[in-house]
DNA sequence: TATGAATGAGGGTTCATTCAT
DNA sequence: GATGAATGAACCCTCATTCAT
C-alpha cells in the first residue's frame, strides 16, 4: 500500500517480465540469473532481494501465469450464452491469451513441470479453483446426453487445456496449422464434435 | 554382426537404459553423467565412448523412442479394420506402449523440446515418416463427411499424440483419470464423436 | 581512472603475478588454474572474472613481458653513445631486465611458442615495433663497413634476443657461465668482435 | 641380436618416429598417446609395453636426437681441417640436420626443458660427452689470439648449438631469413668475426 | 605380443549465491 | 535498497594407464 509495497510490487514484476523473456528463450536451466537481471535492468543481487533461489523464478512466473489464464474465464462462465458458446469462447480467450503471452505460455507449460513437490501445492490450488474448476464445470454443463459421465469433467477439462498450451511450444503443430485461427477453429470441432460427426448420422458408436 | 559390434550395441543399450530412466526422474538438465554411468553400472569414461556429449543422450533416447513407438503402429494401419477401429487401436497401442515404456515416454515428451535444430532434422525425418504420416493417415480415412478437411489430418494427429504422451507426464491426468484404461476410453470418445454426440442430432454446428 | 578500473587493474596484476610464478615453475601445462588462484590469492572463479579462458593467461603475460622489456631500450636508442655502446647497453639492459624478471622471461621464452594465430599477431605487433625493431636499429648502425648487409640486422637482432632470454631458462648456460655478468660479456664480445678477432686486427676494445 | 630384439628395435623406431612426428605438430602436451599410436601403425595398448609413462616419450626422442646430431660431428672433429673450416663445418653439419630431421629438432628443443631432473641426469650425460664436448674442443681451438679466456669455451658451445636449434623452432627466425642457407651465413660470419670486423682489419674469410 | 575397452583422477569452466560497500 | 565482485561447488569431458583377451 505504502511506498515501499509499490517498490517492491514494481521490482517483482520487472523480474517476472525479464524472467519470463530469458527462460522461454533459452530454458530454465541455460537461463543464467545474470542474464535475467540484465533484461530486468537490475543488478544480480538485486534479484536475490526478491527471490530466495534462482527456482523460485518458476513459481513466481506460475503464479503470475496462472491468475493471468484464469482472469477472464470466470466472465465466461458467469454469461448466460449456452454451454456450447460457453466452451468455444473459453477455447478462444485461453488460445488468444497463450498467443498474447506466449512466452509466458512456453515457460509455464515446459517448466512446471519441474516444480518440487513442496511448492506445487499452492500452485496447485490456486490453478484448480481459479481455472480448471471453471472450465471443467463449463464442459460438464455441455456434457449431458453425450457420450461421456458427468465424472469424465476434470479429465476433460486437463485435456482440453493441454491442447490450448499444445500451442505455445510446439514447432510442429505451429507449423502445420499455420495460424492460430486454424488452431482455434480445429479444437472446438474436435471437442464439440469429434473426428466423426456426419450431418446423417450420430450415436456414440 | 560380429561380437565387436555386438558389445557396442550391448554398452548403448546399458547406456540407453540408464539415461531414460535417470532423466525421466531429473530430468535431463540435472541428470549427471556421473549418475546414469552409476545407474548403467559402467565408468564415467565408458560413457563417452558411445556418446560425443552429453547432448547425444537426448538423440539417442528420441531415435530408440520413435522406433519403438512405430513398431507395432504400422500393423494397424496395415489391418483390415475399419478406420473408426483402426484408430481406436493406434489409441490402445500408443498409450500401452506410453505406458509400458513411461519414463522413455515422460523423457521424450519433456525434452525433445532442447534437442539442437541440427539434430532435430533427423529425428524428426524418423518421426514423421514412421509414426506422424501413419496415424495422420488413418485419421484421414475417418474423416470424410465428417467437419472436418482433409488437411487437418496432420495437426490432429500432432494433437492424438501430444495428448497420448500426456498420460505419461502429467500428474493431474493420472491423478484424475485414476487408469490408464478410463483414459484411453476418454481419448477415443473425445476424438471419435466429441463431447456433444447425442443420440438424436448431428451436425458440425 | 575510478575505483572499479583500479580493482580491475590490481586483480590483473595479481592474476599476472601469480601465473607467472607458477607457469615458470612448471610450465604453462602443468599450471592449473586451481594453483594460480591459489597463489594469486583469489578463488578460482575469480580468475574467470579476468580472463576468458586459460590460454589468455599466455597473453597477459606476453604482453606485459614485451612491455616491460621495451621500456628501457628506447632510453638506449635515443642516447649519444656510440654504435658499439648502444649495442652493448642494450644486452646489459635486456639481460638486467630478464635477470630481474627471470620467472617472467622463463615463462615468455618457453610459453610464447603456443599462442594461437590469432593471438598472436597484436603480440607480434607490439613486439616487433617497441622491441625487435628498436634491436634492429641499433644493430643496423654497427653493420657499415662489417661482414653483414643492412638487411641482415633482422635476423641478428632475432638472434641477439633469443640469446639473451636464453639466460632464463637455460639451465645449462647458467650452470657453465657462473653469474650473469660472465654471460654478458660473452654475449657482447661475440656479437661485437666474434670468435676470432685479435689483438693485432683491432684489439677487443 | 635375436629375432624378439629386432622386433623391440623396430618398435622403438615406429613409436620413436610417430611421436616425434605428431609432438612436433601438436607440442607434447597436446599430443594424445591414442594419436602416436595411430601414427605409429600400433595399437595404444602396445605403446605401453615400451614405454612405461608419457613422459618417456621425451627421453626417447632427447636420446635418439642426441646421439643422431653426435653421429656426424665426430667426424668433423677427427679432419684435418683448420679450427676455422672446422667449426663452420661443424655449423653446416648441424643446421643441415636440423632441417633434415626438423620435427625431431623442434621436438628436443621445446619439450627437454620438461624432463624431470632424474631423469635428464642420462640424457645429459650422453650430450655433454658426445656433442657438446666435441663442439667446446673445436671452439676452444679457434680461441687462441683471440678476446675469449679457454675457459668461455663451454659457454660459447653451449650459445652456438642454441642458434643452431633456434632455427627449428623459431617462426620468427625462419621468415626473417628466408632460407636455410642465409642463416648458415650468418651464423657463421657472427661466429667467427663478431658484427663489426671490418674489410682493412682482416676481410671476412 | 598386441590390443582397445574400461576406467577415474583431474582439469577447465560455469553460475547460483553471498556480502561488503 | 541496490550492486556486482568474489567464491567454490559441481559438472562435463579428456586422456594416461591398466588389464583381460
Amino acid at each position: 500500500m505504502d511506498a515501499k509495497t509499490d517498490t517492491v510490487k514494481k521490482r517483482r514484476k520487472q523480474i517476472f517480465v525479464a524472467a519470463v523473456k530469458v527462460i522461454a528463450d533459452k530454458g530454465f536451466h541455460n537461463a543464467t540469473i545474470k542474464e535475467i537481471a540484465y533484461e530486468a535492468d537490475l543488478g544480480k543481487g538485486t534479484i536475490y532481494q526478491y527471490i530466495k533461489k534462482k527456482e523460485d523464478l518458476v513459481l513466481l512466473i506460475a503464479e503470475e501465469g496462472v491468475s493471468l489464464l484464469s482472469e477472464k474465464i470466470e466472465e465466461v462462465s458467469a454469461s448466460l450464452d449456452s454451454p456450447e458458446q460457453k466452451l468455444q469462447r473459453i477455447i478462444d480467450i485461453q488460445l488468444s491469451l497463450i498467443q498474447k503471452h506466449s512466452m509466458l505460455a512456453k515457460t509455464m507449460a515446459v517448466e512446471v513441470e519441474h516444480i518440487k513437490t513442496e511448492d506445487r501445492a499452492r500452485i496447485e490450488k490456486i490453478y484448480v479453483e481459479n481455472f480448471l474448476k471453471v472450465i471443467k464445470d463449463s464442459i460438464e454443463d455441455v456434457l449431458p446426453g453425450g457420450c461421456f459421465a458427468e465424472e469424465d469433467a476434470m479429465i476433460l477439462a486437463d485435456i482440453l487445456i493441454a491442447m490450448c498450451f499444445l500451442w505455445s511450444h510446439s514447432d510442429f503443430i505451429q507449423r502445420h496449422a499455420g495460424d492460430i485461427e486454424t488452431y482455434k477453429r480445429i479444437l472446438s470441432h474436435l471437442f464439440l464434435y469429434g473426428l466423426t460427426r456426419k450431418e446423417k448420422e450420430n450415436g456414440c458408436g
